[in-house]
RNA sequence: GGGGACGUAGUUCAGUUGGUUAGAACGCCUGCCUGUCACGCAGGAGGCCGCGGGUUCGAGCCCCGUCGUCCCCGCCA
């Protein structure tokens, strides 16, 4: 097909801006074609853009060249129209378009490319098959959905940083090419062909860098960085994900949660979304005990403990806690509903009393006081759950509320279109404050930085690193959305010796820590400023304010479960010069 | 590393107990059509049933393997 040149053609208008007080005036829109109606002596085209979409009208007896040229137009070609606007007649307004009391009435046509047909539909509401959608990633990002996806985020980014800058941040970069710091997740290694054998790290997170920044005098540092870890994905996981990752100086923890507030404020204002800061605020230990997960999910209220009530009766769990789960509005439960708590809660190795009506008969006045403490109605669903099991050896206490928290967000989400509560469209935020130092490794048989080990911890614990580890807070939090762990940070450790302390708890000799982090030691030794910072997931915020299930749906060109890109078909081979070069040999299978 | 779901036309799917020539809708192509907006009407093209092996007189369907996509556990300081 013969096609036109742009030349010095300008569109007029986008596909989104005419409307009904427009009538008479002229206009050139530039656009895709998202459908074509084709009635002979008539011809509907409606011209999508960034912007919108516009109908326009080419009548036969305008031109009959203009008419014949417009014939040949098809899905998805990139076509220039010009002409007037004109007011549709009452009974064919389009009440779905935005532009859909007007149209153009075209007498020019210019044809800038043509398409092959699309893959998939453009319609947002048909489903697509992500495999075919990623593979044609570029036809995807033009549908409706991704658009508004991609454009939000990038609203989003734009008023983090317009914060931050306010807020007296600067916006440093920091390398991709470093080194590889053992402890943590997998790191993706680029191979150095200058020094064979040896290899760079992509950064897992900007983390000492930033520490260093602190170092070096910049008091406020922020970064839309990207960062990599090659471990498993997941919905909510890609190899390289976005963090808006910030450090501060001579600064505590309720400094870092002010800028961060201020931040998410803007941040959701600029998706249409308002938030009320302050955010609670509740301790890991808090968090445990009500919930059952470092991540809870406010928009459901906490369980109960209720061991203290039922001390004594046959059914006390030995000492290891009892809860009490509440969901809201749950009406009549079946009895196999009954069946699928109660086997959800074996699996976790949870015995769980399902029928509250035979604990008030067998309990009356214990189950008098768990209704007062949860304030569950008839309407109500109640659970009671304690441990079926042996008591494990390690923090049991800790492995019964985690069960208990399972079962608790397991029954939320099974009436969540009954009660209505995990709507995604209301926005619960949390500071979850003072995690542990450390958990234990059961397998490698010793006890491991819960956050990383440039966590501060409280002045008050700074004995326990030594003798009681498993009770020393760290000076760290997280913050939370809707039950997703949105961001993490901490006070970080400014001091040498401090720093060489928690290594040797976490089990490195001198000569480790030296070999893995010695440039940061060495740094902390040069006057290093008490500092704290944090790190947000970018495409988990945009993903939940989007209402969206994955991140590859907010991320432009993501990779599958398996880490692959089924576009440009990366990870693949590379040359055996290229090998040979880097002084690499490899298997292949 | 483990568990689960899925794989049939460009797309979304159906396909009976293993039995003739594998279907539908949308999309695509051709023709007709001056008020459509999921345009309509008539006609047409389009299939390595993911791939390999096996069972069987006969496999889209059963079995084994393999590849791919998605979800979950482990993992993700």
């Amino acid at each position: 097909m013969k096609l036109d040149f742009l030349g010095d053609l300008r569109r007029t208008h986008h596909c989104g801006a005419l409307r009904a007080s427009d009538e008479g005036s002229r206009a050139l829109l530039m656009g895709w074609v998202h459908r074509r109606r084709d009635l002979g002596g008539l011809i509907f085209l409606h011209l999508r853009d960034i912007q919108g979409i516009t109908q326009v009208v080419f009548r036969a007896e305008m031109d009959s060249e203009i008419h014949a040229r417009a014939e040949q137009i098809r899905g998805e070609f990139v076509v220039a129209v010009e002409g007037h606007v004109e007011k549709r007649s009452a009974e064919t307004i389009n009440p779905n378009l935005p532009t859909g009391e007007v149209e153009l009435v075209a007498d020019k046509v210019w044809i800038l490319n043509e398409s092959k047909p699309a893959p998939f539909p453009m319609e947002d509401d048909l489903s697509v098959g992500e495999e075919v959608r990623l593979k044609h990633r570029y036809i995807d990002l033009r549908r409706h959905r991704m658009q508004a996806n991609i454009r939000m985020r990038s609203a989003v980014s734009y008023a983090v940083r317009q914060s931050l800058y306010q807020q007296g941040f600067q916006e440093i970069e920091t390398p991709f090419m470093t080194r590889s710091t053992p402890e943590g997740a997998r790191d993706f290694v680029i191979p150095s062909r200058l020094t064979p054998g040896s290899f760079y790290a992509l950064p897992q997170s900007p983390q000492i860098f930033k520490q260093l920044l602190m170092v070096g005098g910049y008091e406020r540092y922020f970064q839309i960085v990207r960062c990599f870890r090659d471990e498993d994905l997941r919905a909510d996981r890609q190899p390289e994900f976005t963090q808006i990752d910030l450090e501060m100086s001579f600064v505590q923890q309720s400094d870092v949660f002010a800028v961060i507030e201020s931040m998410l404020s803007k941040a959701f204002a600029a998706a249409g979304v308002d938030l009320a800061p302050p955010f609670p605020r509740i301790t890991y230990r808090q968090a445990m005990d009500s919930y059952g997960i470092d991540k809870p999910d406010t928009r459901i209220p906490p369980f109960h403990r209720v061991e203290a009530l039922f001390d004594g009766t046959p059914i006390s769990g030995n000492g290891l806690p009892m809860v009490a789960i509440l969901i809201p509005k749950v009406g009549q439960v079946s009895r196999k509903e009954r069946d699928e708590l109660k086997a959800f809660g074996q699996e976790k190795k949870l015995r769980v009393f399902d029928d509250p009506k035979r604990l008030e008969r067998d309990f009356p006045e214990q189950m008098a006081q768990v209704r007062t403490l949860t304030g569950a109605t008839e309407d109500d669903l109640l659970l009671l759950a304690n441990w079926a099991a042996e008591p494990d050896e390690h923090l049991p206490e800790r492995e019964v509320l985690k069960a208990c928290g399972q079962l608790r967000l397991f029954a939320a989400q099974k009436y969540a279109d009954r009660h209505k509560l995990l709507d995604p469209k209301q926005f619960h935020f949390l500071w979850v404050v003072d995690f542990p130092m450390f958990e234990w490794d059961p397998e490698e048989h010793r006890w491991v930085a819960a956050h990383h080990p440039f966590t501060s911890v409280h002045d008050e614990d700074l004995d326990l690193l030594t003798t009681d580890p498993a009770n020393c807070r760290a000076k760290s939090y997280d913050i939370v959305l809707n039950g997703v762990e949105l961001g993490s940070g901490s006070i970080r450790i400014h001091r040498a010796d401090v720093q060489q302390k928690v290594f040797a708890a976490l089990g490195f000799t001198a000569e480790d820590a030296q070999h893995r982090f010695g440039f940061l030691l060495e740094g902390l030794s040069y006057g290093a400023p008490p500092h704290g910072g944090i790190a947000l997931g970018l495409d988990r915020m945009v993903m939940i304010l989007a209402g969206e299930s994955s991140i590859r749906d907010v991320i432009a060109f993501p990779k599958t479960a398996r880490g692959t890109d089924l576009m440009c078909e990366a990870p693949s081979d590379v040359p055996d010069r290229l090998l040979r070069d880097l002084g690499i040999m490899h298997t292949r299978r």
